[in-house]
DNA sequence: CTCCTCGGTTGGAATTGCCAATCTAGGCAG
DNA sequence: CTGCCTAGATTGGCAATTCCAACCGAGGAG
């Protein structure tokens, strides 16, 4: 089953999530951003039905978050390998953010299991919220307001 | 069908995912941030089945994203409505987060329909990667590292 | 040739979600 | 009091999704 169209709903979130939102799919693109490129190594690490796996990365890549590359191992036939595309890396924002509310809000006792750093370096790197002069601003001051293509007005928390 | 515990999976964007990746939690929080807080808000706005709504309330209650109180319209009698707490609050940065990916990369031909603002103001806000000095890091620098309780390393991308 | 592995596919059971119909507590009108 | 209305669910039956174990097939190894 290939996803050949994306549902058109208004609100970018909801497109989002219509892609991202199955099961797996956001799991899947963590661990390609650790490293893992191979069917067999998104399986093992993830426990991932295959069935499902074969599904999401075709879906992804689909939707061009993954491309799809063949490659040889020395005495081994060819075969597929799945990278991060631009757009599948930029998901980053999302994986940190979901792993910085995990870590504030549901603690795993023995500590981190991953942590967001600065290239070259062990300094830790923080989801913030910034004006378009680069100035921080509190997550109490953001707004969700409606805009130009929204059909209804809402009272933004 | 009430949640009452929450799988330990040693990965914090794991566990925020068996929360939150269950169809309709995330659009029901964005909802909510818009100031939504009654059942037949949620459900008239976004569509969603009223035996799925009162399953993701109830789960999302007992998790602490929402809590329940009660309220009283002229006329009417007691009911519950649903306000999200300050765990609820910080998945603004979720949300977000998932909002500027859609609209870079499923973008809507009419216009966005939800923006992030500064409060009292037009200012558009971004999320963005910062260090522990406030300086913003390129999202190419930032790498996903093993942290102290990981129990496999892996190559970071 | 046979065996082995990787990357899937397939069939069937279990789970989850969807939809329409129904229920319930309380308010109100007569 | 009786009957009717509404919000907030609950229920039953069906559809879609996920899970699991078994199988397949292309190619390399022996």
């Amino acid at each position: 089953m290939v996803a050949t169209t994306v549902k058109e709903h208004l609100c970018s979130i909801h497109r989002s999530l219509d892609l991202l939102g199955e099961k797996w799919s956001l799991l899947i693109v963590r661990n390609a951003l650790r490293g893992q490129t191979k069917f067999s190594e998104f399986r093992d690490a993830l426990g991932v039905p295959s069935d499902i796996l074969t599904s999401r990365l075709a879906t992804l890549t689909a939707a061009g978050v993954f491309e799809r590359r063949a490659y040889r191992e020395p005495g081994a036939r060819e075969r597929s390998s799945y990278h991060l595309t631009e757009r599948g890396r930029s998901l980053k924002t999302v994986l940190v953010a979901l792993q910085e509310w995990g870590d504030e809000n549901t603690p795993y006792p023995g500590g981190r299991v991953s942590l967001a750093q600065k290239a070259g370096s062990t300094d830790a790197v923080l989801l913030a919220f910034v004006d378009e002069t680069g100035a921080r601003v509190s997550p109490d001051q953001v707004r969700l307001v409606p805009g130009p293509a929204a059909t209804i007005t809402w009272d933004a928390v």
